[in-house]
RNA sequence: GGCCAGGUGGCGAAAUAGGCAGACGCACGGGACUUAAAAUCCCGGGCCCCUAAAGGGGCGUACGGGUUCGAUUCCCGUCCUGGCUACCA
């Protein structure tokens, strides 16, 4: 009983914050003095509840964000710190198709897993607040700003000033208020049988952020679905790395290339660590060049060759060009090219369209017809595996078509190959070997001329060796005309300027982003708020309408059978008549829309729903958006660094466009933590014949009088071993155990003579399951708990570091709330009684001294989120008091204050003990007076040339002069100095003195 | 291949506006308590050399250079590890 419990202790307190409802924060948004203090939202990435509960990965990030608001509410912050579930998802649906057992009622009890575990480690949520994205109450306003998005259409040319005053461009605006094209204003674009307001209702469908897209996709037959290309991986499922084929299927896009820009540029404003903002600019991937016009050759059969050089050719160009001026038909009898070196043009050698381009059938002359159909046939059915695979070897085949250089009129070869692709820029390149690498091993391997038009800056230091090697930097204009000599920026730009006057191209921006996938063909997802018209047949129209606000939510409609349709027809497909028709007021029949909503929709505005997560009116009442966001900090994984942040920051502007949120941006700090791997394993052998790594679970471990052995299919390959008892390490040295004692030293990598196989240090690894190295939150907190993981988590090593997991570790920090807890508890006494050495006395100096010293430390470093020195400062101070005879009552309290962030079960159960009486979750954060930290003497190293020589006493605000003068009188320091001659002292006052010599 | 981050004892790590390298913890060794063990407490420790010991000397932050009175920290080059990204024109 007296000893510490940490099991009866963190019982009682998560049963005393529950009912007292500790942490619960204000619905109301505080008005008067309350509004003076600061709010504090905090936030983790709330965990998708998986089946097999929680990983101890999780608990590192939660501690932290524990931490910082348990810190902030003591220094009096009005605090949000909420948890809830990413609840959709295929995990569930895939069992549901083993057992039939509906999604939900799996989903229902993994969460009531995770929130037995989250609450079992004493994290300090307001669990009011919980919430699940497949809650109907959740998803209806999921369902809702979808309508948002899909009324929603981006003006790229609106210019308008931010909240933060600075000027914008581009702005998402209601559909309504879509300017309309003069043929349809005037009717001109009436087709037959069509009301002017359908052809209306399509040009708006065109427009909206949320539409329609017929383009070829990506469908996983395994999954049932298909993904967006963010969840593809080396052309497998990110999910289960099933193949994935390529086919055009309806499906639902969300604009947000139509972002980009501003996803990236303000991006700026977040205190975000440099490399995720690196990692999101890199995904958006803006790149600025020209886009411009190749003009096909008349014909394949003109040898006539059209002059080469410079001379008067944009005057030859504007005479053939048509009157539409440059944007224009692309697919007519223009290559469109796009490029980020327009001034390497004069070294264009070749064009290559992508396989799948418009125009490669029109190019292609019949001589080459068949070779170019079957290069297309053969490119189609690769896989985008195959393709990476094959990356080092370009293929490629040339139709037999020319098209003319724009800028000096030469004819150059038209080719197809697999290295451009459709999807990206216009599907079409002019290649320019010399200068780009790509182009440069194509030319090499089919013997296309390479013609060097950038030469090395002068003074560079770069050669340009084009028979060797590609020259990719950028220089000097050479063989371009009157452009000689121009710098590549300058060249960029006049050349930019000249193409645009003559109506054959124009500067423009490209970027790696694509519009976003948003529907699946799975069960548990959020279905579409969205019907289809059907005609008097039965056949879709084409057109759509929304569901009505009051309408929402869309549920599920009831299903036995879970089994995907094995076509990319979706699940919902499958449901009744009634779920799927209806017709509507006016008489029209409607088809509901049977795709449902990638896993990304829920997560997308969870931090919003949790400001206002009872609110049945709207998605969240304005005056608390206004004053909870944005999230001061969001602490989660960095697997979710590109997606889930680019996501949701787009729907974020989406909603701040139209004015449903105050802000552009929902996350301003954001801290990524490392990845908790798992425990070495010391047991792995490499047999040495073969050199093959045993598989430790093969080998048989067999103790015989204390030395152990290790058999591997009937063979007998080690001895020694797991433990440490039997193994020891020293330099480069291994020491193993048998039954002389420690054996004779042997050299790190080999093993005992007699064993065929050496020893194996296995690395550090993720957990995974099958690994068999997954540790359980549930048995570390069972054998030493929830403080203990706690602690034990945040002491590892920097929170944003990768780090393995060590048992002992946990030992340890276990050990020091051992150590804390006899500090000041009696434990040979049969009840929690303070111990007979904690007296309530005024502190003695040098208590006081480590106390304030250790409170700043621990301040400062939560504040910069550095929770494993904070720590370190805890154990010092906790050394430092075990071996005072009497400790004073005062001093012990402030400590625990410190510590309760960390440890709160036990911090509670202590404050108790020292004579207090509720929780202590509220109580002013120790502060401390600066006067403490100054110490009277200072110990000084007194070099010589730089070497650690001496060690002085002095006062601590000892001048440079007094330094030297105490120095010099020092024995040791006299004995380096004599018969040597001082050339220099250099004296940092209370820090060193170094005298330099000769 | 490109970009980013990093390389410090047997291990996790600490210390950078350039100033005593290795705090704190683990593991290890020695001791105390105990019939014994566990638990707890105390002491030790980067490596190498000299010394019986006290003590002393040398080398050390991946490697090679540089700047400086002084470099784990700044600069140049090399090697290695981890992450992201991979034909993005």
């Amino acid at each position: 009983m007296p000893r510490y419990d940490a099991k009866r202790i963190e019982a009682h307190w998560q049963q005393y914050w529950e009912t007292n409802q500790t942490f619960r924060t204000k619905d109301t948004v505080p008005t008067g003095d309350a509004a003076k203090k600061p709010k504090l939202y905090v936030l983790d990435m709330f965990p998708y509840p998986s089946g097999s509960g929680l990983h101890v990965g999780h608990p590192e990030g939660y501690t932290a964000t524990d931490i910082v608001c348990r810190y902030a509410r003591m220094k009096g912050k009005n605090v949000l710190h909420p948890m809830g579930w990413d609840a959709f998802g295929l995990p569930a649906e895939e069992h549901a198709v083993k057992t039939g057992t509906h999604p939900r009622e799996t989903t229902e009890q993994n969460i009531a897993t995770f929130k037995r575990q989250l609450k079992m480690l004493g994290f300090s949520y307001d669990w009011t607040r919980e919430l699940a994205t497949t809650d109907p109450d959740y998803y209806r306003w999921t369902q809702w700003i979808f309508l948002q998005i899909f009324d929603t259409w981006y003006d790229a040319d609106f210019v308008w000033i931010g909240p933060d005053g600075v000027e914008r461009k581009g702005k998402g605006r209601p559909i309504s208020e879509l300017p309309m094209p003069g043929d349809i204003l005037s009717g001109t674009a009436l087709a037959a049988g069509e009301s002017i307001e359908n052809v209306i209702r399509r040009y708006q469908d065109k427009h909206r952020l949320a539409y329609v897209s017929d383009a070829p996709v990506n469908w996983c037959p395994a999954l049932g679905t298909v993904l967006a290309n963010e969840e593809i991986i080396d052309g497998k499922s990110e999910r289960g790395g099933h193949p994935v084929v390529r086919m055009p299927l309806k499906q639902w896009m969300l604009r947000i290339t139509a972002y980009a820009d501003r996803l990236a540029s303000e991006l700026d404003e977040l205190d975000w660590s440099d490399s995720i903002k690196f990692m999101q600019r890199n995904w958006i991937g803006r790149s600025t060049g020209a886009e411009v016009d190749f003009r096909i050759a008349e014909s394949q059969a003109s040898g006539g060759r059209q002059p080469s050089g410079t001379t008067a050719v944009f005057d030859i160009w504007k005479a053939l060009r048509q009157s539409t001026g440059f944007p224009r038909d692309p697919e007519s009898d223009v290559i469109r090219v796009y490029t980020t070196r327009p001034d390497t043009l004069f070294g264009v050698t070749y064009m290559v369209l992508s396989p799948e381009h418009p125009l490669v059938q029109k190019i292609t002359t019949d001589a080459q017809r068949s070779a170019v159909d079957e290069y297309i046939r053969k490119s189609s059915l690769k896989s985008d595996l195959d393709r990476t695979d094959l990356a080092k070897e370009k293929t490629g085949v040339f139709t037999g078509g020319y098209a003319i250089n724009p800028v000096n009129g030469e004819r150059v070869p038209v080719w197809i190959a697999d290295y451009v692709l459709i999807s990206y820029g216009t599907g079409a390149i002019m290649a320019v070997p010399a200068h780009d690498e790509r182009d440069y091993e194509f030319a090499k391997a089919f013997g296309i001329p390479i013609t060097q038009v950038v030469a090395p800056a002068p003074g560079s230091g770069h050669i340009a060796d084009l028979e060797n090697s590609v020259f990719t930097e950028t220089g000097v204009a050479v063989n371009s005309g009157k452009y000689d000599g121009l710098t590549t920026a300058d060249f960029k730009s006049q050349i930019s300027n000249h193409l645009s006057q003559a109506g054959l191209g124009k500067e423009a921006v490209n970027y790696r982003l694509r519009d976003w996938l948003f529907s699946r063909q799975r069960y548990w997802g959020e279905p579409f708020p969205i019907w289809h018209e059907l005609d008097a047949d039965g056949h879709p129209t084409g057109l759509m309408r929304a569901d009505t606000v009051e309408s929402l939510p869309v549920l599920h409609p009831h299903m036995d059978d879970f089994k995907p349709t094995g076509t990319p027809e979706p699940m919902l497909a499958k449901a009744t008549p009634e779920w799927l028709f209806k017709t509507d007021t006016d008489g029209v029949k409607l088809k509901r829309e049977t795709n449902s909503m990638p896993q990304w929709a829920g997560s997308c505005w969870y931090y919003l729903r949790f400001c206002d997560n009872k609110n049945s009116a709207s998605f969240i009442d304005p005056a608390k958006e206004k004053y909870w966001l944005p999230v001061d900090l969001y602490i989660g994984g960095a697997e979710h660094a590109v997606l889930h942040l680019l996501y949701s920051r787009f729907w974020h502007k989406v909603l701040f466009d139209r004015g449903h949120v105050s802000r552009p941006e929902p996350f301003q700090k954001l801290v990524n933590q490392g990845m908790i791997l798992g425990e070495p394993d010391h047991t792995a052998f490499e047999d040495i014949e073969t050199g093959i790594v045993l598989d430790p679970k093969l080998v048989t471990r067999l103790e015989i009088e204390g030395i152990v052995n290790y058999w591997h299919e009937g063979k007998k390959v080690a001895k020694a071993t797991r433990s440490d008892s039997d193994y020891r390490r020293q330099g480069d040295v291994a020491e193993f155990w048998n039954s002389e004692g420690w054996d004779q030293t042997v050299p790190k990598g080999e093993f005992i003579k007699s064993c065929p196989a050496k020893w194996v240090e296995s690395a550090a690894t993720k957990m995974s399951k099958s690994r068999g190295n997954v540790i359980n939150p549930d048995d570390v907190v069972n054998d030493y708990g929830a403080d203990s993981l706690r602690l034990y988590e945040m002491f590892m090593g920097p929170l944003e570091q990768v780090k393995p997991w060590q048992m002992n570790g946990v030992e340890g920090v276990y050990r020091f709330l051992g150590r804390v807890w006899r500090l000041m508890i009696d434990d040979r006494a049969e009840s929690v009684i303070l111990s007979a050495a904690v007296v309530d006395t005024a502190p003695p100096v040098d208590q006081l001294r480590i106390l304030h010293k250790t409170i700043k430390a621990v301040t400062d470093d939560i504040d910069r989120l550095a929770f494993n020195t904070a720590i370190s400062r805890m154990m010092e101070f906790t050394n430092f008091m075990s071996g005072q005879e009497t400790r004073i009552k005062s001093v012990l309290e402030q400590f625990i204050l410190l510590l309760s962030p960390f440890a709160p079960h036990i911090s509670e159960e202590l404050w108790l003990a020292l004579g207090h009486s509720g929780t202590l979750a509220y109580e002013p954060w120790p502060s401390y007076d600066p006067q403490l930290l100054v110490e009277d003497t200072v110990e000084v190293p007194v070099q010589i040339n730089g070497k650690v020589r001496a060690k002085i006493i002095v006062p601590a605000n000892s001048d440079a002069a007094s330094l030297e003068a105490a120095a010099r009188v020092d024995e040791a320091v006299q004995k380096n100095l004599d018969g040597k001659t001082v050339v220099k002292v250099v004296a940092v006052p209370g820090r060193l003195l170094n005298f330099v010599v000769k």
